[in-house]
DNA sequence: GCCGTTTTCGGCCCGACTGTTTTCAGTCG
């Protein structure tokens, strides 16, 4: 079986919280986590390295050593080092990690002490009252065991962006209400846009830390305090969302916001290379020797390292430092750059809203065009169009755009790629659209080879523009299906093909990861909605942030520009 | 274990909060 970078990562991930448990060097378990990000965020599969002339060692944090434990983990489907921990300590020890409030030095107390060896026994042992006779453990430390062990069987699951927003927004309407609050920001990978949240940051700038702490922690949807400081604090929503505050004052919010903004990654590299200037950076500011620096804003803070701004979507240290350095930072795509939105639904399959509210919502946004890309009949459960009825909804589109001068609606489908690769539609049917969207709705358990297989064949047909949702992933809920990606990126490449970035909060497909790969080989990307009504036609700004988090600039995706130059540059029917 | 506007050796970000301690280790972000 070829082994896959999410493999690699996760085993060196398993390495750094064993060797932590055996009390290693931390700057070596760190070593691993590092490379475990690399390995994880990378756009091609290392197995092409080991195969082919690139260097492993080229990578960040990747150097002989590690260079060598991937190649061993690509040939022989095995990590010496990892089974030899695995056969010294219990990997049922890894699971405890995902214990909130417990490290690696409790873990191997409970283990060397207890025996414990599994979250099983770990539940067994806080039922007796055992643990809280060992040297450190006390009452309060058994009642948050228990209590984090069910909050992590409850919630094994990160939040999607659009879920968080309604969690936050009147949180954050009732912080701005304060007396003596400036300004309340939503920090953390909320603000990097990340695809889905595991907690939320709130940094707020005040006079006074008290009362905004008072009515944080007295907040009416909240149903657990985890911690309470005076200028810090925790709480968990209803529903299981923990939320961090932080009051700082107005001095300090640029340092503060960085800092709470992360990632921490991003960071840690920052604070090094400041270190290397001879400068410090905290949450308060930054400083050389006993002098302030500044920190009132993020970018005084990257000015004094004599780096330009770098934007929150960027900050994950995948290159970012670097380019900044050398001025090579993308002007990211925003959402104001977008002309029009190249995948929704309409009543005519199975969305809420019909073609001319959904025309007059686009307009509303400011958009040129808008495509409507009902399913076609093959998939029966969406109420989907057969040849007839898209010949019908046709005639209404011609009528509908000649009661429009600056606005108009693109006559498209998204039809089904049969499992051969073959499409269902015929050709004659789809060239009298203007624009032909495909995806796979069925036999997702094909093998990588025959998925790629089948979505090349699509791509192949002349007809074909974009390849919408290409890994059919839902966040959360499904995985991707697996795909040699980089094969099908070539071939949309070749075939002037595009793929999407899917604006749902539940989808964002394509991911970051490949959209920057994308962009590297040059091939554009579209980013579209898939809204299913009016309302879902504003998820764009999701789609923007990955597509941001992807390094994309305006000219890095397709519907930035007017239908015009869309027709005579780009679409091939 | 990685890495070099201090370096092939000696560093590796930094502070808040908790709980169990009497001055701090562990954990988190």
């Amino acid at each position: 079986m070829p082994v896959h970078n999410s493999e690699i990562a996760e085993a060196f991930e398993q390495i750094a919280n064993l060797l932590e448990i055996t009390g290693a060097n931390p700057f070596r378990v760190r070593a691993y986590r590092n490379a475990a990000r690399t390995v994880a965020g990378h756009p091609t599969e290392l197995r092409r390295f080991v195969a082919g002339d690139d260097e492993l060692t080229d990578l960040p944090g990747i150097g002989d050593d590690l260079s060598d434990k991937i190649t061993e983990f690509v040939k022989t489907g095995k990590i010496g080092l990892l089974e030899q921990l695995k056969s010294e300590l219990p990997p049922g020890l890894l699971e405890l990690f995902k214990i909130e409030g417990l490290g690696p030095k409790k873990i191997k107390k409970l283990y060397d002490e207890l025996a414990v060896d599994s979250l099983e026994t770990l539940e067994n042992l806080a039922e007796t009252g055992e643990i809280a006779d060992l040297e450190g453990f006390g009452p309060k430390t058994v009642e948050n065991l228990q209590k984090n062990i069910r909050r992590m069987k409850r919630l094994d699951q990160r939040f999607l962006l659009n879920e968080i927003e309604q969690y936050a927004a009147p949180l954050v309407e009732q912080l701005r209400g304060l007396d003596g609050v400036d300004r309340v920001k939503i920090a953390g990978s909320f603000r990097r846009r990340q695809q889905t949240v595991g907690d939320l940051d709130i940094l707020v700038n005040a006079s006074k830390a008290e009362p905004v702490m008072e009515a944080f922690t007295g907040y009416e949807d909240m149903v657990d305090l985890v911690a309470v400081g005076d200028t810090k604090s925790s709480i968990i929503l209803r529903g299981g969302l923990q939320v961090d505050l932080r009051v700082v004052d107005s001095q300090s919010w640029g340092s503060a916001l960085l800092y709470f903004t992360g990632s921490k990654e991003h960071n840690v590299a920052l604070r090094g290379m400041a270190g290397r200037q001879n400068k410090k950076i905290n949450e308060y500011g930054i400083y050389q020797d006993d002098n302030r620096l500044g920190g009132a804003t993020e970018k005084e803070i990257y000015q004094q390292l004599d780096l330009p701004y770098i934007e929150p979507e960027l900050r994950e240290n995948r290159g970012e430092l670097e380019a900044a350095r050398n001025d090579l930072l993308p002007e990211l795509v925003e959402l104001s750059d977008i002309k029009g939105d190249l995948q929704t639904h309409s009543t005519g399959s199975d969305g809420k809203n019909t073609l001319r509210e959904m025309g007059e919502a686009a307009r509303e946004l400011g958009y040129q065009y808008l495509a409507v890309t009902d399913h076609s009949a093959y998939l029966a459960v969406t109420g989907g169009l057969d040849e007839e009825a898209l010949k019908r909804q046709g005639e209404k589109i011609d009528k509908l755009n000649d009661g429009w001068d600056d606005f108009r609606l693109l006559k498209s489908a998204e039809v089904d790629i049969l499992p051969d690769g073959n499409l269902s539609l015929d050709d004659q049917v789809l060239c009298q659209l203007d624009l032909v969207s495909v995806a796979i709705h069925s036999r997702f358990n094909l093998s990588e080879e025959a998925q790629t297989k089948r979505i090349i064949r699509a791509l192949k047909n002349p007809l074909v523009d974009i390849l919408v949702h290409p890994t059919g992933r839902l966040l959360g809920i499904r995985e991707a299906y697996p795909l040699d990606m980089e094969k099908i990126l070539q071939t949309a490449l070749e075939e002037n093909c595009f793929l999407e970035i899917n604006a749902s909060p539940m989808r964002l497909d394509l991911d970051e990861i490949t959209a920057r790969r994308a962009r590297e080989i040059g091939l554009k990307l579209t980013i579209s909605t898939d809204a299913h009504s009016c309302q879902e036609l504003a998820n764009m700004r999701y789609g923007i942030g990955q597509a941001r988090r992807g390094w994309l600039r305006k000219q890095d995706v397709l519907n930035t520009r007017s239908w015009s130059d869309l027709t005579t540059k780009y679409l091939n029917s």
